[in-house]
DNA sequence: GCGTAACAATGACTTAGGTCAACGTATCTC
DNA sequence: GAGATACGTTGACCTAAGTCATTGTTACGC
């Protein structure tokens, strides 16, 4: 179906020295968001495009708080073939795991500003209350939309992906009303990692809402949803 | 990619009278499994081949424990494409959700028999603090799960796709040594489903890795992996 | 302002896997 | 043990999406 999409040569960073930016307010902006228990001793930190921010099979010893811009999860297949399966943006939590060692890579999309948090694996009860309950949660809502990904991968076309994929987008930047203008973080060929499709079908399938008058791409990364309607009858 | 797979017409039985079976030993059997906080009134139900335990978008007001049979969860596309998200083993817990809707729909796959746990959604703190630990550590594993399965699904061919099937079970069932012997409790349409293909190329499959040594199909439904190693290889 | 490098679009061609159809095989009932 | 029903296999053919190659577009560094 797929043979390797080399994922060319990403300049593959190894943990860029996190330009640990002190940061206006983060910590103000992050005591602010939803009620939450995270405990203290956390640490911002920021990354440059492409950087790492842990690899696959890296021990697990931080839960990231994403303060601003995207970070992709990703998985590699030994031959190179590369799935991203979750992009998140601000105010999203990722990084923690079962056992003690990460099951995927995390990556800067573009730059990056994130809080670290020191943690002591769910095993130790030591976790407060409000915590396990925040991570289940979370943790819920993350399988939720995984399997939701699981039958876009499973069973929708390339056309399908995109829209639904445009419209995950639109819904999660809290807009999918008419008009809406979306700014992509991500390149195709991110895109095209996330649908489990290629860049050139990702740039098709552009070309191909854009024909229909779904959308109206203003340049690459900066489209226009012009026919919500429409664009969420594709998605399916 | 993939059109309609109409999933034929499967004798969709609405919550087939569960048979309450008292049961032999059911109560000691869980009793006496992991250490875990399964609040009481928990009752036994059974269902029968193709029985619907409960339906996407169905309020979701149990917690189910599998006693012995195979369960499949599935989601479907409107227009009938469907796809298996999950085949869950004895031992295994299914139908926590994050809201109070079932969010994929679960059937038995043969004869099934559960424990139901009547659940007071996770946002009531009511939840003791071991169930919650416990409740957060499946989750997470369930996600870690999914999330091989997005790579399976999106980036790995048909060949790929059986061998990795043919492995999960090989590894779940305990055993993953040489000439291991698994009792397929599903058709290959729900094989197919699962590994986001038709059951014809599914069925082209199980042939092309008979040929080349690496299983012996003593019966359709009952497979000998004659190379494990091979088995592995091929599955990346 | 020019050169370079990353990103994007598009065309020509190939192929893995889907579709359709026919034929086997097993199990169950009566 | 005949018929029916569900399940499985196999072949011929087709198509969606991948591959390869070329050209266009930004955007940044010097």
């Amino acid at each position: 179906m797929l043979t390797p999409t080399p994922v060319a040569e990403l300049p593959r960073i190894k943990h860029q020295p996190p330009i640990a930016a002190p940061s206006e307010k983060l910590a103000q902006r992050i005591a602010t968001s939803e009620p939450e228990a995270f405990p203290p001793a956390s640490v911002p930190m920021s990354f440059g495009r492409n950087a790492e921010i842990y690899a696959e099979d890296e021990t697990a010893g931080y839960v990231y708080k994403l303060v601003s811009g995207v970070v992709r999860i990703s998985k590699l297949l030994p031959d190179g073939r590369r799935l991203i399966s979750a992009f998140h943006l601000p105010g999203d939590m990722f990084g923690f795991e079962v056992g003690d060692l990460h099951h995927a890579s995390a990556e800067a999309v573009g730059s990056v500003k994130v809080i670290a948090c020191k943690w002591h694996s769910l095993s130790s009860a030591t976790a407060s209350n409000a915590l396990v309950h925040e991570l289940l949660n979370r943790t819920m809502i993350g399988l939720r939309q995984t399997q939701d990904h699981l039958l876009l991968l499973g069973r929708k076309n390339a056309l399908e992906r995109l829209a639904a994929f445009l419209l995950e987008l639109a819904e999660r930047s809290g807009q999918d009303s008419q008009d809406t203008v979306l700014d992509l973080a991500m390149p195709r060929h991110d895109i095209a990692d996330y649908l489990g499709l290629t860049l050139e079908t990702v740039s098709r399938m552009f070309a191909e809402l854009k024909a229909a008058g779904t959308i109206l791409l203003e340049s690459a990364r900066r489209v226009h949803v012009v026919d919500m309607e429409k664009l969420k009858a594709i998605a399916a």
